[in-house]
DNA sequence: AACTATTTTTAGATTTGTCTAAATTTTAAT
DNA sequence: ATTAAAATTTAGACAAATCTAAAAATAGTT
């Protein structure tokens, strides 16, 4: 299937807004997601629909079809690979990945992907804790989810965060919390939100704040 | 420098052909090298003399300014770190990686090529025994000529083959040459231009035809 | 030196993805 | 149910890279 550089970055931007509200994406959204106009989204919009890799009608927003499910998934798990690739084997950091993962995850060969999978050791998430994709477009990760949001006794794996503030980036550094870690929620405070949880054999105090902004993938 | 795809590949064409010629290069060898038309080179040509990246005086040809042959060898130098990158890393054969290394070339990223120039031990020639050009366009390694010159008492590595017909192929794996291989010259047959080698401490002799399609670089 | 064949350039058309501006449809509010 | 606002689509234009066909320049041969 020939697919343009444009078309390939349209189907992945519905992917991502369709899996983060369920529902139909409206031109508007896409465009801004492009950075461009709604007109051009109409027209590309058109052409997707024309190859049948999203379904459309007027004024409705589009879905993607099964094919183009597949294909998104496709890039969407190329690019996480090879943030992978870029933090685990070339020294980048986690926030230095994504403008050059945006490029790689537009080159085509079977081979690369599935031996670069191979090379990474078949990792399930990227470095900023979101799901790759297996080659058939399927999520086998549970979703993040805000820490806060665990109940006592259960545990997780921090994967990500929601706020970037450099404040709060150093709050976690000082309390020695960083990704991959695992933590056991203890206890829950009901008067202000705030949790107790246990790792590196420590117990600690973590802000209603501080949790609703870190992520964590239960376990 | 904001180059488009296109571009580029006409840059690195341009490259190719006068390393090899050493001449200007004419508007019909550069549109037979893009595999397009003798009118979209003359085009093209009018874009990259604009910006000063080839001097060009119409019927004459072409030829790199500086600034043409940095960004040309930038682009080479990217190709050859790739494939080196998809034999050593990825398990690709020598000659299954043109076509995917021709993608990789246009990633855009210093600290991508730098940390994969590292992680790949700063090789100087890829895996057809091409030189690596370093970040500087310049090329390093000393050149690689044919088996059948270099003279009694001298030393190479073999770094690629001139001929890649299946039954020369086949012969050199009977004989046990490979790519990276150490030979010297132990004498050479004045009577039929044959040469006996040594490597892995075995004498063998090699047919004048095939020192002559086997090309090493001096050690 | 003249003529022919080849190479190269020009002119005009095409496709892709984008834009602006105007028209249309939907949504939301009274 | 009307109407104003917002969202979406259409129509027409543009730049990039290509093409075909025709014109111009160069090279080769006698």
């Amino acid at each position: 299937m020939l697919m343009t550089l444009s078309e390939e970055n349209y189907l992945k931007a519905i992917y991502n807004i369709s899996t983060k509200t369920g529902e139909a994406v409206s031109t508007n959204l896409l465009a801004e997601a492009m950075e461009t106009k709604a007109s051009s989204a109409t027209d590309m919009i058109k052409k997707l629909a024309e190859k049948d890799f999203v379904n459309y009608k007027k004024y409705q927003g589009v879905k993607l079809t099964k094919e183009g499910h597949l294909i998104a998934a496709s890039i969407v798990r190329k690019h996480r690979l090879w943030e992978v690739f870029l933090v685990e084997k070339l020294n980048f950091s986690w926030d230095e990945v994504h403008e050059v993962a945006e490029q790689l995850e537009h080159i085509k060969s079977d081979k690369l992907i599935e031996e670069l999978d191979a090379l990474l050791d078949f990792p399930r998430v990227d470095p900023h804790g979101d799901p790759i994709p297996n080659k058939y477009g399927e999520i086998q990760a549970k979703k993040k989810v805000p820490l806060s949001s665990l109940k006592v006794g259960e545990k997780g794996v921090c994967v990500g965060v929601k706020s970037t503030a450099k404040e709060f980036l150093q709050y976690l550094d000082k309390i020695e919390i960083s990704l991959g870690i695992e933590l056991e929620i203890i206890e829950k405070e009901a008067f202000d939100g705030s949790v107790i949880v246990l790792y590196k054999d420590q117990q600690k105090n973590i802000s209603a704040m501080a949790a609703a902004n870190l992520y964590v993938r239960k376990t």
